[in-house]
DNA sequence: CTTTCCGGAATGAACGTTCCGTCAGTTATA
DNA sequence: TATAACTGACGGAACGTTCATTCCGGAAAG
């Protein structure tokens, strides 16, 4: 009996994931992601239907554990502000140190791959069900508010930023250091205030 | 001598432009775009050195009308707030009308052609130099700051929320009407004020 | 007639996918 | 326990398709 019979499978997921992130999917041969993964070209079709199927479990994958991650570090005894706050700090810093998971996301959804999929699926479907902290926290600003925030716009002000400043600091353009981090998170909170 | 000799290369563009923002870089063989086009497969050649230059011939064009639009409908007399508010409408309305160019650089900045590229090159550089409204503007609300904004920081309140609301819009998830804009715009002011 | 422009068949390369021989590990046989 | 038969994971050569690019014969312009 074999124990550990998936590792293969975990090994081509995770060496894809840097392929796609670093040369994209186009450029981004079978035949050379099977060399880099140190496995033979057949070995992936064992495991994935075809190429797009690769792509989609990536992104399955990659999707699954940032939202486990978000959902995970929720506080949900704390003030309003402040659990907005912690949401995005730590919703930065944990792309910032994943930058291959960061550019996939954007090459995946600005795809035709992500665009024919539930998209943000997560950010409209997840934030509205009731027995999660997204739902709470949104729900409690928008009732606080003089005029009610709309989901559309909380969702805007809320991960707009963070991903327009993550794009940057992966260009090499922005240092994005705690300073920075701290004053875009305060930032987006006064943005949701009426 | 022709007069009209170019004719033929701008609708290869705008061509190329629709085609490219529709089924992506891959999915978009030259045959095909040639057809649609009304075109043979050599023409776009003749105009054209290969399908790389043709991508970044298109890019620079939607730049350009880009950057020349948002540096229009400027006007300096108004206050700090009122330049903002304007700005960003301006640039909501702008792009909701013109799916195609947003599709288009979406898909160019998270690709390999626009990653090796400047960028933010318009958003960075051109912001900072001085003889523009642009600058000014930063300027002007960075000084009355009480600490100080960082540019980084401007830039990501300002067109992270209007980026992720416009993908929201194309994708369908939210109805992007006028009320919903002056709010975005709104909300993001009370972002940069200290 | 000369020159420039144009279209699309032809070419060659790159790539996704398939297919088959090999081999390590497992089970059956004696 | 030793040996033979089996099984299915594995690699990579080979195949067929798709596509970017070239090239040439003809049309239009001068």
């Amino acid at each position: 009996m074999k124990q550990v019979p998936p590792q293969k499978a975990e090994i081509i997921l995770q060496t894809a994931l840097e392929q796609f992130a670093e040369n994209g999917f186009h450029s981004s041969p079978i035949s050379q992601l099977a060399s880099r993964a140190g496995v033979g070209v057949g070995s992936i079709y064992r495991y994935f239907k075809d190429k797009d199927e690769l792509i989609h479990a990536v992104f399955k994958q990659v999707d699954e554990e940032l939202q486990q991650t978000i959902t995970h570090n929720f506080d949900s005894t704390l003030s309003d502000q402040q659990q907005h706050i912690q949401l995005v700090v730590n919703l930065i810093h944990y792309l910032k140190e994943r930058p291959h998971e960061f550019k996939f996301l954007e090459q995946y959804y600005s795809s035709p791959y992500g665009s024919e999929e539930k998209h943000a699926k997560f950010l409209h479907a997840e934030v509205k069900e009731p027995p999660n902290p997204f739902a709470n926290l949104f729900a409690s600003i928008s009732q606080k508010n003089q005029q009610k925030l709309p989901l559309p716009l909380y969702l805007a002000m809320t991960f707009g930023p963070v991903i327009f400043l993550l794009r940057d600091a992966l260009s090499g353009y922005v240092e994005l250091d705690d300073a920075l981090i701290e004053q875009t998170a305060a930032a987006s909170w006064r943005a949701l205030e009426t």
